[in-house]
DNA sequence: TCTAGCACTCGTGCGGTTTGACTGCTAACG
DNA sequence: CGTTAGCAGTCAAACCGCACGAGTGCTAGA
């Protein structure tokens, strides 16, 4: 693509972006500084629409860009800087102390959604991979155990168990020691083979339950991948057909789409356009980064809008707070 | 109001409930079996509109109900009774186990949202009133504790505490055992008189560090009055007006907004209609009812929707389901 | 007190017209 | 050969006026 072509394209972009309408060749020479005239760009106009990189919502009307179109414009433009306090901002986020992983992600969301002004979803890092630091369990009733988890990063899960048959403190204890016994020191995915060996080594009564308790250890791993929203009010501002904001705040609640649709990324940052985020048809772009220290303990956060969203803006604000969330963590 | 006009008004406004529509003499005509003319009927609308229960959007328009309207309706007028098969899922779904209390309770939301098809809220039970049954607490840095606090109903909440100093194995034993000595068996109400006189008795340095832990223990109580909101997807479905969902939404993000509303009432069950509900001409309404064993641990669950809501339908499953999660967290 | 009938009101939907924002094309120009 | 000025053509959106009909209020009579 010639140096002009690319230029009126991007042109067509940016302007298309700020006011949501189809762009006219005279809107591209007013906005740019090509010294040539609108015929001109009329002229290039076209032979982008051959190429498939804008078209025409109707034959009197200016130009949109197509998804190819809004592809080549992220590929090949900059992400933009941020003002200095909206930097400011973000790091005096990330400093101040957070009593709680949960909240800390909650927070994270509603940040991001109110930087971008788009709906934010944070993924919860999961614990697979991080070392188990100690297990505590709390017996609630005569039936039901409760077990704590705490892992090396100080992320706390709880699980309730219920049991078969009644059971005492004597055997509370020793079940304890049995499961720190396994646990501590380890990774929660290691310790799903440590708990298949301990069994055999102890009394019958307890080998069930001490299965019962593994399992419920394994699940809580799902809890932690929890999803945060933030800024789901703002997509009533984003779309003004009702039937699209129904569409997406349901995307939204249903977590394995969001999870599908933002988990399944290669690290780093990335952008969906149009119809490559699924829903075909959808008006809806997601952008994407990983934070977190390596791969063992690391989740995603997403921004998400509407294919004219602000891509420069939004690609750098998402990997800035990725950045800060990720050292956060790390510290 | 004499027998005939009580029945034009509850026929109008279930009318109006059904099609959203204003209702004409000759549709409540249709719809009741007083035997009467249409012309007798438009003389009763006549008279209700003069006191206030319905009103014309334009002069050759049926009839709409007031907020006055609605208000004597659902003053006068019997829960519906649900069909088995919703009774039927509501049991099912509280006689099966919950793991954890935050997931029961985002899960009620749900169950409400999906038999109501309105948006709820849950507004978890706090721990103000519940005894303590376990702290632990747990070095996760030199300046770092982690505390865990169990409660007798076995709900769980941690706190993250970064304290001034750096702090050895022997003295975190030493503060755990303060802290059981304190709190256990005590109401988080109570343990704060206990917790301010335990430095005394000792070392000096201990002292600071007790104090900052049981500010972190009252500050976890407001944790567990948690917002767990359900169906905001619905909301698309039930205005047309876009800037309205929005407003809703944004109304539900805000926390504080909701708790207002929603956690002022009293005890048992209540409807907010229209102007009530604080935001003036919101075409809102509210049925909310409280859960829990006593005063000491409950909170609240509700449904909101438009002024036309389905208040026979939603008022009987707001009940049953507050009954339900009051019966499963008591056992 | 109720009812039948009729005149009146007013929102809604529909066809036709105008407007103006764009484009595509053509012919001329460097 | 790329660029440009000018002009004809197209089409959505806004506007207008009109007819329709749903629904009321009122009046006169049972």
């Amino acid at each position: 693509m010639d140096d002009r072509k690319a230029a009126v394209l991007s042109a067509l972009v940016d302007e298309h972006i700020r006011t949501g309408h189809p762009v006219s060749s005279r809107a591209i020479l007013e906005a740019t500084k090509l010294g040539v005239s609108s015929a001109t760009i009329r002229n290039d106009l076209a032979v982008l629409e051959a190429e498939g990189y804008v078209s025409q919502p109707h034959t009197s009307a200016g130009r949109v860009p197509t998804e190819k179109g809004f592809r080549h414009y992220v590929d090949n433009t900059d992400p933009a800087r941020l003002r200095a306090g909206t930097r400011e901002r973000i790091n005096a986020f990330f400093q101040s102390f957070h009593h709680e992983l949960r909240s800390l992600l909650k927070q994270t969301s509603e940040l991001l959604t109110d930087i971008t002004a788009y709906p934010a979803v944070v993924i919860g890092p999961g614990l697979v991979g991080e070392e188990v630091h100690g297990v505590h369990l709390v017996q609630l009733g005569s039936h039901v155990l409760l077990m704590v988890l705490v892992t090396e990063a100080g992320q706390v899960t709880q699980e309730l168990v219920r049991l078969p048959a009644a059971i005492d403190e004597a055997q509370v204890a020793r079940l304890e020691d049995a499961l720190v016994e396994a646990l501590v020191g380890r990774t929660l995915a290691d310790a799903k083979e440590a708990l298949e060996q301990a069994p055999r080594e102890m009394p019958a009564g307890d080998a069930g339950i001490v299965s019962t308790l593994a399992d419920a250890a394994l699940k809580s791993e799902s809890d932690t991948r929890e999803l945060y929203v933030g800024g789901a009010s703002a997509l009533a501002g984003l779309w003004e057909d009702i039937s699209k904001v129904h569409f997406i705040l349901e995307l939204l609640e249903r977590n394995s789409s969001v999870m599908q649709l933002v988990d399944n990324q290669q690290e780093g940052t990335s952008v969906l356009i149009g119809p490559e985020v699924g829903a075909d048809e959808l008006d809806l772009a997601v952008v994407s980064t990983s934070y977190g220290v390596d791969v063992r303990s690391s989740g995603r956060l997403a921004v998400l809008g509407p294919m004219r969203m602000n891509y420069r803006r939004t690609i750098r604000v998402v990997e800035e707070v990725g950045d800060g969330l990720t050292d956060s963590l790390s510290s």
